[in-house]
Formats: structure tokens, C-alpha cells, sequence
DNA sequence: ACTTGCGCTGTTATCGATAACATAAACGCG
DNA sequence: CGCGTTTATGTTATCGATAACAGCGCAAGT
């Protein structure tokens, strides 16, 4: 700016004050200095700005995996609803793993974000008393914890595994399995497990694990390849995913195993796969990319000094397809 | 750290030095620092850090979407080959959008990455310009520019797509159409789309349009169904990647076309659901986690004052599935 | 005993922008 | 015409860390 200023004969402030729209810099000298700046290929150091003015515009994200459309939708979400607000997205991704987590929310808290975005309500005790201490909007999302750190925007993952549950009880299906949700890495799979067996009440059923998260299709199979060899009888499985329902159906296809005449088949999240699959699978929408819009109109209206319920839940929706009846 | 530095007894250096493995602190006397520091809830301020050391320690890195999987694959390889560098990566999406993708680049370039990674090599003027200029290692990936900015980790699209087509028309299919790839937004769609004319040379084919990226499982039904409409005689389709791919599948199966028996599917990218899906569907893998890595080995390398190729090329590979010959 | 060198710690200036305050010129109004 | 007000610009101090250099104590070498 030094530069600049020198260049076009201003203060360096005048030149600091042309490249924000605040604007008591006259129309002409606005336009010459940019045109300076821009001529000499000037780039603006936002860190020194970030530190005397205290604001650095962002907010960080964190998700679990980014190759998976809910998050995708979340993201997107939050990065819309954030623009309006000048506000900006950083994305970090976790692989599921709370200690990689508390890393990551370190890396950003350093940073400064204006807010941060979680999702899932399980953390690190140190990942918790860094969030709670950051003095900053902190967003839980796609879970409804116990004891939120500050935030939430989510629902009952238990809760929406029921919904299909009773769904299947209610239309006969009896003896069903649920795939997934195994490991203490993804607590909001763990979340579906529990509610899936909760929901099934006194009927026969049977949890068959599929590995370390992200459950991916391949494992989906390989885990219904077990279930149909060591419970021939079952007539519906869910699972904790679509992605994982999807590799499900793909070894029914393969065994010959008639969907939804032999065995109904579930899944979670809406997912494309799902809609596009044939047949199209039964799944549960959890409102993706409305839990991004509305983390992004929490922190926008908090940071502008409006008050906001500190809990914003948005009930899933049972969406039926021809994997089941 | 004044604060610290105080109730530690040390002075503020001390503090600063405390902090860093660099490690001319005497091992108890940072113990007791970084005591006090926890005690105290002291988050470490990187922007202070950043302006005077002229240091970030991150990487910016853009992509077209958070939800593919070959993108993810690239990044996770990025992230792993750069941590032992120290150095973290920051993930912006630009939605397939070149003025998005401007924008973002301006916003990463103000927080001074040390190396930048953009994919493909279709970028606004503006964009270039401020790249080029930006003094830090450039790399484009997924592509082979013809005027690379600066360095490049990449494989041609076009010969990708070559590949399968001459496999196509060796096994016998001489009537194959493509699908996607059909606006400027996705280049790499778009020189996919080249690749399989040229290659096609004097064979009957045609193209379908599928609408704006990123092409979903459902528009790859959709142009399935007009091209089953439109062209029955078709033998072959080869989609601009595995999603629409598998949406061609699905669009086949409701219809009753036999699939390879009637027409064969390609597709690009290696996704899971290509090898999930039933019949696995034939595609292409283009080393979507090698990019990664080697783009993350360039970047390290450079960095640290290494010679190396400005171009690494990576070839793509068929894979063969039963969804063709 | 004296020098040399290393290990540890402190002092000062600085990175590049902006908040806060100051000031000069232009403007409005009776 | 005079005076308060607005508009446009400049000056100074500052955000929180660290580079660069200085200094002190102690062990080893001569």
C-alpha cells in the first residue's frame, strides 16, 4: 500500500480506505488508485488487516468426509447463506476421527473464525473446552447433543431410524437387520444403531457390523452378503447409510435375492443413489441443505447481534421407494 | 502472550519460543510456559505470526465440487503428502464455475498460501494473471494445459476417453454416442467429449447433451432415455463420468434394455458405484489419489528449493466391467 | 587463568494494514 | 458574512507475534 500510495500521490489510509466500499474517498481517486494498485499487480494482505482490524470474515466448517453429498449439501447451504452476510466458508474435513477434529478445530480457532461449524455433537474433551472457550458462535450440526457446547441445528438421527422402523413393522415386516452404525468413529451411525434397536421393540433382529466410517457401497455388500448367509429369514434391512443400502441391493441383485420381494431394503440420507437406483431405495431425508441455511441465518443474525433459539431442530422425512412397500 | 509471559515470569519471547519445536527453551521452562498458556485458555494467534514471519503454512486448494469422488480421492492425497511438509490444506469449490472460481482464488491469494492448487486448466484471464503473479507454485491438476501457468499434475482427458473408444470399436460396437460434456463450464467434460470424436474417426456416433455440471445420476437417465428414443439402433454409450454413467444404467434397466447384451456403458472416473452398481460398469480410472499425492511431493519439493519436472504426467488406466465387452 | 563457544534468555524493531483522532476544504443556512 | 456541519484526507499508534541481534552464564579447551 506503501507503494501505491507513493504512486498515486495519496496517504497510505486513503489507499487502505479505497479498497474497502466504506468509501469517503472520492469516486475519481478511488478509481485511480485501484488502477494503480491493479497496474502494479497488488495483492491485498488480508492478514494484516485480519490484525489490527480483528475481523477476518470467515467462518470454518468442519465435516467428516468430503465425498459424501449430505455434507455437500450442508456446505453449500451454509456457504450461501453466508455470502449475503460478506461472510466466507473454510472447509476442513475430519475422516471421522475425533482426535484429526480436534487438530482441525485448533488449526482454524488459530485462525480467528467469526464462527465455527461442527457436525455431530461428540468431541474431543479438549476439542470441547477449545470451542466452549473461543468466545465465538459455535454451531452443532446434524445431531441433537445431550449438552451442546453452544449451538445446534439438527435432528434425532435415533429418532429418523425410527420412523423408518415403524414404517416396516407397520406394513409387516418383522424380522429386520440394520447394517452399520458400529464403531464409536461415527457417533450420529452409532445414533441409528440405538434407535433402530430401541424402535424395534420386542421383535426379532439382528445388527451386523460393516467396518470403519465412511461406510462405503463395497462394505454395504459384503455386510449383506453376511447377513443373508447367517439370517436367511430376514425380510427388511436398514441401513446406516443409502450408500451402504446401495451396495446392499447390488448383492441381492447378484444372489438373486428379489427386492423388496424377498427382503425390503433402507437407507439414510437421501441420497442420489438412492433415487437413481433400481429400483429406487427407500430412504430417510434429513434436510441436508437446510441444516446449512439455516447454521448460516444463526450465525449471520448472532453476529449481528440479533437473538436466535439456541436450537434449531429440523425433523427428517421418510421418503418410500421400490426397495420396500 | 504478554500475559503469559507475566505470570510465567519469562519474558514474551520466551513465550514465543516456547511455542515452536525450534526448542532454545530449556525443556521444564516451556513445560511451565505451556502450563500457564493452557491454564489460562491462551489460543495461539496465527494471523500475528503470519504477518511477521511472512508465513502461513497452508496450501489453497480449489476444486469443482465437494461431492465427487475423484476430487476427494485428489485431496485426501494432497493432505497426506503435505502434512509431513507441515504444511495444511485449505479446500475452496467452485461449483464448476469459472467466476466463482476467480473470486475464490482472490480470496485464498489475500491470506498468502505458500503453493496454490487449481484444478483443471480453463481459468478467467484475471485468474491467470493473478496466479502467474502471485510468486508461489502453481499447480494445475486433472488436465494437461496447453499453457500451463505454471506446473501441472495431470493426464489427458481426451486420450482417456480415446482409450475406451478404441476398445469399443475393437470388441465390435461401431454405433456409440456420448453423453455430457457438452458446456464450457466443465472443460475436462469438454475434452472428453473431443477425445471421443476424434477418436471415433469415420464411425457412425452421437452426442447427447446433459445439461449444466456437475451431471448427476438422474440427467445421465434422462439423456439415456432421449437417446434410446431418439437412436435405438445405439450400441454403445460412453458417459462423461461414472454418475451419469450409472444413471444410464438405471434408465436402461426400467426400460428393459439389456445391458451389454443390447448396448454397452462406459464410464470415467472409477467411483465406487461403478463398481457396486449391477452389471459393474466399465470406466476409466485416472489416479484421482496419485494426483494428490504428486501434486503434494511437487509442491514440498519446490519449497523446499528441490528441482522438479514442471509437468507430471499421470496415464489413465481401463477398467474393464460387465456393463460392456 | 583466559579465551572460545554454546545454550539460553532478553530487547528492539518490524510485518502491513486500520482504528481513532486530527485537520483542511467545501457546503449549507439564516 | 459567519459559523456549524459535512466531506475528504492525513497522522499516529496499534493489532500480536517473531526476526535479528545482544548479553549472560557456564563448560571446555589451551
Amino acid at each position: 500500500m506503501k507503494d501505491i500510495a507513493a504512486a498515486a500521490g495519496v496517504s497510505v489510509m486513503t489507499v487502505s480506505r479505497a479498497f474497502r466500499q466504506d468509501g469517503s474517498v472520492s469516486a475519481e481517486r478511488r478509481a485511480a488508485i485501484l488502477a494503480v494498485a491493479d497496474q502494479m499487480g497488488y495483492v491485498f494482505d488480508s492478514t494484516a488487516s485480519t490484525l489490527r482490524s480483528q475481523k477476518t470474515g470467515f467462518v470454518a466448517v468442519t465435516i467428516p468426509s468430503i465425498n459424501n453429498g449430505n455434507f455437500a449439501d450442508t456446505v453449500r447451504g451454509l456457504t450461501e447463506g453466508l455470502k449475503p452476510a460478506g461472510l466466507q466458508v473454510l472447509l476442513g474435513y475430519t475422516d471421522y476421527d475425533m482426535a484429526a477434529e480436534e487438530t482441525l478445530i485448533d488449526a482454524f480457532l488459530r485462525r480467528r473464525p467469526e464462527a465455527i461449524v461442527v457436525t455431530g455433537g461428540a468431541h474431543t474433551d479438549r476439542a470441547r473446552r477449545m470451542l466452549a472457550a473461543a468466545g465465538i458462535p459455535v454451531v452443532e450440526v446434524w445431531d441433537l447433543p445431550a449438552n451442546p457446547i453452544d449451538r445446534v441445528v439438527g435432528f434425532s438421527n435415533a429418532e429418523a431410524v425410527g420412523l423408518m422402523v415403524r414404517h416396516f413393522l407397520a406394513v409387516g415386516y418383522s424380522r429386520i437387520a440394520f447394517i452399520g452404525g458400529d464403531t464409536q468413529r461415527d457417533t450420529r451411525g452409532l445414533d441409528r444403531r440405538r434407535g433402530f434397536v430401541s424402535a424395534m421393540g420386542g421383535h426379532e433382529y439382528r445388527l451386523i457390523d460393516a467396518g470403519t466410517p465412511p461406510i462405503t457401497m463395497r462394505e454395504g455388500a459384503v455386510a449383506m452378503g453376511r447377513l443373508l448367509d447367517d439370517w436367511p429369514q430376514v425380510q427388511a434391512v436398514i441401513c446406516v447409510s443409502d450408500l451402504s443400502a446401495f451396495g446392499a441391493l447390488g448383492e441381492c441383485q447378484r444372489r438373486g435375492v428379489a427386492v423388496p420381494g424377498q427382503v425390503a431394503i433402507g437407507g439414510f440420507g437421501a441420497f442420489d443413489v438412492a433415487a437413481c437406483a433400481v429400483p429406487n431405495i427407500t430412504t430417510v431425508d434429513a434436510n441436508a441443505h437446510q441444516i446449512g441455511v439455516s447454521a448460516a441465518q444463526m450465525i449471520a443474525g448472532v453476529l449481528a447481534g440479533q437473538d436466535f433459539a439456541k436450537v434449531v431442530r429440523l425433523d427428517p422425512r421418510l421418503i418410500l421407494g421400490g426397495s420396500s412397500l
